[in-house]
DNA sequence: CATATTTGACCCTC
DNA sequence: GAGGGTCAAATATG
């Protein structure tokens, strides 16, 4: 970063998050005009919204990413003991704990969601009496797609899952229809009542009913104080949690940087994020 | 045969 | 050293 001031570049950057995500509400409020709208050519130009709307937060969250890649910012996503692993060594066994890093955690009554999914490991969790699933983007390696999802039936409700969202989708790929790779874990089963929740009557799946911020202990002992009814309209998107009515979500990320998102409204005024990151407001664009 | 799952081993963090 | 995350060979499935 020689020769640029670092606090420009990273003006430059909040701006263009910023208007990354206002596009996104826009978008969005595009979105809900049509789907209000029963009329049958708008189905296709919901689609269309749709691919925009994700591609622009796409883009943010890849842009708030990036600054973690810079190193020093206070928003950094990743917990500095990501930078701990060693370099260089490749091979079994050598990965990159994700503990710390951009996830978050919902709970469901189905693990299903829109995107693809690979298992590539299940383990007994210890004080746990179900093992935890560990799921890839099947993605990973055509596109290059780094996320990842952790899938724990719960011991309260076994008929519940918390679903720990970890990494952000890079593949463009987004299946409409909710598809699973079915998942043949001992303890993962296909409950009526889990495809009744999940499949009502035209209903879309919402894939976070309950999304709580990951930043606590891993007991996963405090599920119940989820934020209340989700939206479904934006089902679709495992990423974006529904926001598009004033019912809008509350989720939030494990990360050390970014805390909660009440609601869209802060993309009117401000994004308060840990530290002192924050967005100077719309007009500055 | 291509793709997904299972499962034990490996190796990292704490 | 315990616990947990990932890899990859073996196996299953369509």
């Amino acid at each position: 970063m020689s020769g640029v001031c670092p606090h420009a570049d990273t003006t430059a950057r909040k701006k263009r998050i910023f208007k990354d995500l206002l596009a996104g509400r826009d978008l969005a409020v595009q979105l809900q005009d049509i789907l209000s709208d029963p009329h049958p050519s708008s189905a296709d130009k919901a689609d269309e919204i749709l691919g925009k709307i994700l591609w622009s937060f796409t883009q943010g969250i890849s842009a708030l990413s990036s600054f973690e890649a810079k190193g020093g910012d206070p928003l950094s996503w990743e917990s500095p003991g990501e930078n701990k692993l060693r370099q260089g060594e490749k091979g079994r066994g050598c990965y990159k704990r994700r503990r710390g890093s951009h996830s978050w955690t919902a709970v469901n009554s189905a693990i299903e969601d829109v995107y693809s999914w690979r298992k590539y490991g299940q383990k007994e969790i210890l004080n746990s009496r179900f093992p935890r699933g560990y799921y890839r983007c099947t993605h990973k390696h055509d596109q290059g797609c780094k996320a990842t999802k952790q899938v724990q039936r719960m011991e309260e409700d076994p008929n519940m899952y918390q679903i720990t969202y970890i990494g952000q989708h890079t593949c463009r790929e987004i299946s409409r229809a909710p598809k699973m790779i079915p998942d043949s874990d001992p303890w993962e089963f296909k409950s009526p009542e889990s495809q009744i929740r999940n499949h009502h009557e035209n209903g879309p799946i919402n894939p976070f009913p309950c999304v709580k911020d990951e930043h606590k202990d891993d007991s996963g002992s405090d599920l119940t104080d989820c934020a209340s009814g989700f939206n479904q309209d934006w089902h679709d998107f495992p990423m974006i949690p529904s926001m598009a009515s004033d019912d809008l979500p509350l989720w939030s990320f494990s990360d050390d940087g970014l805390q909660s998102f009440s609601n869209m409204s802060f993309l009117d005024g401000c994004i308060s994020f840990d530290g002192d990151f924050q967005f100077a407001g719309s007009d500055h664009l």
